[in-house]
DNA sequence: CTTGAATTTGTTGCATGCAAGAATCGTAAC
DNA sequence: GTTACGATTCTTGCATGCAACAAATTCAAG
């Protein structure tokens, strides 16, 4: 609810009104939104409130260096291995991507890059570290603030060819360059998502 | 409680027990249980108890890689760095670790250790990194592991050596090295979690 | 009109009771 | 001796009441 945007920052969630509304007593309320603030999604202070979050300009920043070097690291492995089954879905995935663009569906085209990325990951370890990947961006309330921005002209055109651009990396088995388009991609989806959390707070007055 | 190793693995931990023995009710309880699960440390079952949990051989290779991954971007960034204020700290800490050894001080060690890569890597990114690596590497219950692997013999000694050894690549400015060497600090002190984890599964039988 | 304090309202924090279900133990049948 | 089954005893899940406290509101004094 909060990741599809129905509910918008600074709002409160009363425990009581939220028991009302889902027909449940406060308990599992409060586990949910302790849950929440853990991920970091809410903030809850005692003895007045529970309230959206707006992550900072800086917890922006810090969560996209975060995902540049892990996605770095997994395009670079995916380099360097011999047989990239991998491929094959991310280049499916791209000419999706692309349809989706073609219809202005940027709904379908999230969840495309969302799963591109994804895929990417997983398919770099064996082992599954994708699990703490997924696990981490979850976390870190990263789907809003990425789904927010592919919504900015502009990045749409230009992400799908920086898609392609890293698939076509892989590709040629050249690491290096792999990892540093990888995290030019992602560097560049950052400060798309810092001019978009800029753009927000002009509008709402607040500077956090 | 469950990182100073008084509460094994398999335990039970009953909301009704704990209630008594912290002398509070049942609710602030289940709310810190709630946490714990989320962070791994702990597994509670509907309608049946919460016991405290061994991590799978698996989960502590994927901890492991996590963390190379991450610390050895840190080094790597470390030694790309023109002014390395923070070597003047590692190097104090190497040689109080020196000395810990020397009095066989096991516990001072183990957190000198922590200390030397939680300092190594809140050295590599002037925007606070750092706090996401720390958070990952607490929830992770990634302590208990590497204090428990530490005190095995062999480990202490090679353990120092290697930390000087990554100075030394950040000192002679050497991104690449430094990055080499600081992985394979890691893996070699993963392969000795994972021969802990082995020995220990072996002793109580259980094999998960 | 402004300012200050007292009051009222609203919120989460915690205690406790009850319900639902899982595991165990005992008992009886074979 | 073994097995099946029922009673019992644990456990967590949830509902609800009260306490503690913060913030907003009201009202009176200047």
């Amino acid at each position: 609810m909060i990741v599809t945007g129905v509910v918008q920052p600074g709002n409160l969630l009363a425990e009581t009104a939220l028991a009302q509304e889902f027909e449940v007593s406060r308990t599992p309320i409060r586990e949910a939104l302790k849950q929440l603030e853990r991920e970091g999604l809410v903030e809850v202070r005692a003895r007045v409130g529970t309230f959206v979050r707006k992550p900072t300009q800086r917890e922006i920043h810090e969560m996209f260096q975060l995902k540049e070097a892990f996605e770095g690291l997994a395009a670079g492995l995916l380099a360097r291995r011999g047989r990239v089954p991998e491929l094959l879905l991310l280049q499916e995935n791209i000419a999706q991507a692309t349809e989706a663009v073609g219809r202005g569906d940027a709904e379908r085209y999230s969840q495309l890059v969302h799963e591109f990325h994804s895929t990417l990951v997983a398919g770099a370890d064996n082992l599954k570290l994708s699990e703490h990947y997924d696990l981490l961006m979850n976390q870190l309330a990263y789907h809003r603030i990425v789904t927010q921005t592919l919504s900015l002209p502009g990045r749409l055109r230009n992400s799908v060819n920086e898609h392609q651009a890293i698939v076509d990396a892989i590709l040629s088995k050249d690491p290096l360059a792999a990892e540093l388009v990888m995290r030019r991609h992602v560097a560049s989806s950052s400060q798309s998502a810092v001019l978009a959390a800029l753009r927000e707070s002009e509008d709402t007055g607040h500077s956090d």
